[in-house]
RNA sequence: GCUCCUAUCGUCUAGUCUGGUCCAGGACGCCAGGUUCUCAUCCUGGUAACCCGGGUUCGAAUCCCGGUGGGAGCACCA
């Protein structure tokens, strides 16, 4: 299918609305505008649609915008970018709106409709109740506009509507969908539906069209939920004059479309709130790479047709392509996710990565901890975090992983037992580690050379009836790197404290 | 209820247009083994899918027809 694409004249959007924080599906699809604006070299555009004043809120605005920018989605033009077709807010629109509705209503395109809403709701399980399709074909669709003025002027409210047409009856829509080929609907299952409360508040599908062709977007890329606006849009845009007719009769918009396929819960159902993390920021919180999240994100719903899949940004930009997008909803595997972010971390500089468990490290109260006590160095921190590295699934598993290195752990000295040890042999054992550390090993500098020493002085032996009494007294955890790795680092001192520690909690 | 979208391992997917090289490939997960005091990394192996039923054809995951399943949308929200 032709993508159309002039060269430089790609232009997407993403148009979420500040009511909620910036959810991974408002993501993934500004991800995908992005990759494929950047791709043909065009623009990305951040529109925020915030119509709805009751709903919207600019604390949900923040969030999103921050979102975005930590995920490294960086907008062409918007509200803070600015841009040629400012404002990038709806609600900063207004006289835009105002006058494309009065054209509609002069042109006899729109109408007032008088009903109340719980007309409407009756109206509506009426239908539902007859097995009617749910439309709203109003009984004030050809009243004069003069009339429809001194009504309201009477002060009876009214809200606007779009007159659908009725010749033919029920006329077949299609539009070319880049990601679905062909979709077709009937006008006859629309009904009038509303465009804006009022001149200055216009409603969802009515402000899209206008903003979308006032910001000469070429290409709307946008999820599979918003297929059913489509037809509504269209015949918007066609009463605003803004589109063609193909040899075929069908309306052709000045943009294209390509509906995304849904990300999905384990339940196979929208992802949402009650299948766990569905905001950007609850997955920077427990911390997910933003680099991960970007790479990830761009693999449910599609892929590269190879079997690469950690790509850079720039990689994804080149190898992206709209015709290898998925049809069907995908889920949202975390396991999948957690794997790539592991694979992340691991790719880290150490001095990088010192940085970014830094403020989860804090959070844990590790840090302020030692700050008195004892000097801890950048490089100290490095040194524990190589050892963590390949065990890191999210940062925020730095704390309950590294904590030994920055107080006494607690433990329970059952814990100290190897296999079927009693406390006499785990006694024994801490005393044995104990006197290789004090007198065969020199120093605790190498770990290479320690673990030298300790497999000759254990030799034939059991080499857990002594290591691992000793690793836990070092760690307090069942699970840890070796003993030799987390010796080098807290040196001769403090390893023979922590013996001594586990030495006590047997003897009482 | 109505409308639309959709269908390959548990999950993300390759292969479908241009039928044979696919008793279906990769990745995550899971299982087993190796390295190992433990865990992780790393390495090796394994597990597991063409929604169903017809047809076309020498041959179908791939083409046609009919079912079924799943999802989304039906606001004075976006």
């Amino acid at each position: 299918m032709p993508l159309f694409i002039k060269p430089g004249g790609v232009r997407c959007r993403i148009a979420p609305s500040p009511t909620g924080n910036l959810h991974i599906g408002t993501a993934r699809a500004a991800l995908f505008n992005y990759l494929f604006a950047k791709k043909y070299g065009g623009k990305f555009i951040l529109r925020i649609e915030d119509t709805d004043i009751e709903r919207s809120d600019k604390v949900f605005e923040k969030n999103i915008l921050e979102g975005l920018q930590w995920l490294g989605i960086n907008a062409d033009e918007g509200p803070e970018a600015g841009g040629p077709h400012a404002p990038y807010r709806q609600s900063e629109r207004t006289a835009s709106y105002k006058k494309y509705i009065k054209k509609l209503l002069d042109e006899g395109r729109a109408f007032y409709c008088f009903h109340s809403e719980q007309e409407l709701k009756f109206e509506a399980k009426e239908q539902m109740s007859m097995k009617l399709p749910l439309f709203h074909l109003c009984s004030f669709r050809d009243m004069p506009q003069s009339e429809a003025e001194t009504k309201k002027a009477a002060g009876q409210s009214a809200i606007i509507r779009f007159k659908i047409p009725t010749e033919p009856s029920n006329h077949q829509i299609t539009f070319q969908d880049l990601i679905r080929n062909q979709v077709h609907f009937f006008t006859g299952l629309l009904g009038d539906f509303s465009i804006a409360k009022n001149l200055e508040t216009p409603l969802y599908n009515f402000a899209v069209v206008v903003d979308d062709h006032e910001m000469a977007i070429t290409h709307v890329i946008r999820g599979e939920d918003h297929i059913p606006n489509t037809p509504k849009q269209l015949l918007i845009a066609e009463a605003l004059g803004w589109t063609t007719t193909n040899e075929f009769g069908d309306i052709v918009p000045p943009w294209r479309y390509a509906h995304l396929p849904l990300i999905l819960g384990p339940d196979c159902s929208k992802l949402s709130k009650r299948h766990g993390a569905t905001s950007v920021d609850e997955y920077r919180e427990q911390g997910y790479l933003p680099e991960a999240l970007f790479n990830f994100m761009a693999l449910v719903g599609w892929n590269p047709g190879t079997d690469k899949e950690i790509f850079t940004k720039e990689e994804l930009i080149q190898e992206f392509s709209i015709e290898n997008v998925q049809k069907a909803g995908a889920i949202f595997d975390i396991q999948k996710l957690d794997w790539m972010n592991g694979e992340y971390i691991r790719r880290k500089p150490l001095s990088e990565l010192a940085e970014l468990t830094m403020p989860f490290l804090k959070e844990s109260g590790l840090l302020q901890i030692t700050n008195h006590k004892s000097q801890i160095t950048n490089d100290y921190l490095k040194k524990v975090l190589a050892l963590e590295q390949p065990r890191l699934k999210k940062l925020s598993e730095i704390g309950e992983r590294t904590d030994y290195f920055f107080r006494a752990p607690a433990y329970n000295k059952g814990l100290l037992r190897w296999k079927d040890m009693n406390d006499e042999k785990v006694l024994a054992a801490l005393k044995r580690a104990e006197e290789i550390i004090k007198l065969k090993v020199k120093s605790l500098k190498s770990k290479i050379e320690i673990e030298k020493i300790f497999l000759e002085e254990i030799g034939e032996g059991d080499k857990g009836e002594i290591l691992w009494p000793l690793r836990v007294a070092l760690t307090g955890k069942k699970a840890s790197p070796s003993p030799f790795e987390i010796m080098e680092i807290l040196g001769k001192e403090e390893s023979l404290k922590k013996l001594k520690t586990a030495t006590r909690k047997i003897t009482g």
